[in-house]
DNA sequence: GGCACTGATGCGCACATGCGCATGCGACCG
DNA sequence: CGGTCGCATGCGCATGTGCGCATCAGTGCC
């Protein structure tokens, strides 16, 4: 049992939340406060101030203040490369049980696996 | 909060766990069966067993009877790259804290960050 | 058929997690 | 300096998870 694995295994529990992949998500488009992360993730303030902190222990997010705001930015993108990836195979076995269920309609939808990754 | 995004949650709760992680890193060498698994990741039989209904149930690795072994092994590939891609950030975060607090000795060493998936 | 082997399942406990809720803390404004 | 806004924190509850342990089930060998 490797030590790296243990760090990834952590990460990935940190990531292992539909609210915490939303959140994550409206990051990729840029930095943010918590208010409209909240209204973006649909869920109040505290819940949303909360799941920061576990990212931010988890290093996949960094907070800075500015003003009366504290503007929340990803650390590092090429995690939501990986996310992407498996996001990625996600939709591709959702077309595969969609073509099991029904045959005549998506054949090859041509899924674009998205192959490079930022410097 | 997508339907995707429920899914690909679901799938990094089911990564998340050194354990589990240990197993999908053996099966990677190829399929095994449980006996062997429980030996690498150093765990009860049983345990690795209710890890892999776990990995199964996620879709993540299937089984198949051979003889009286059942031989377990991934379903999708790509997982394991995408797995790959958050090692490598972690590999890179440790060698940039370690570069922190000890300059002279590791100032570059090339990581590697192994660009393309299979198809 | 009996037996050994390989794997799966049920059970119970200790532990961690997520959430709502109320509240505390710091920063700008008038 | 009081008010308000933005965010963080503490608390309590319900829930989920991992693990050890014992046990059950399927398979092949003699």
């Amino acid at each position: 049992m490797d030590e790296i694995t243990t760090m990834q295994a952590e990460v990935l529990r940190t990531l292992a939340s539909p609210r915490r992949l939303a959140i994550l998500h409206s990051l990729a488009g840029g930095p943010c406060g918590v208010g409209q992360l909240a209204v973006a993730a649909g869920a109040s303030q505290p819940n949303v101030s909360q799941h920061l902190a576990v990212l931010r222990a988890a290093g996949l997010v960094e907070a800075e203040r500015d003003g009366r705001e504290v503007r929340y930015r990803l650390s590092d993108p090429d995690v939501m490369v990986a996310c992407g990836i498996m996001r990625t195979v996600l939709e591709r076995r959702l077309t595969r049980l969609a073509a099991l269920s029904n045959p005549t309609s998506t054949p090859t939808p041509a899924p674009q696996p998205m192959t490079e990754l930022p410097a």
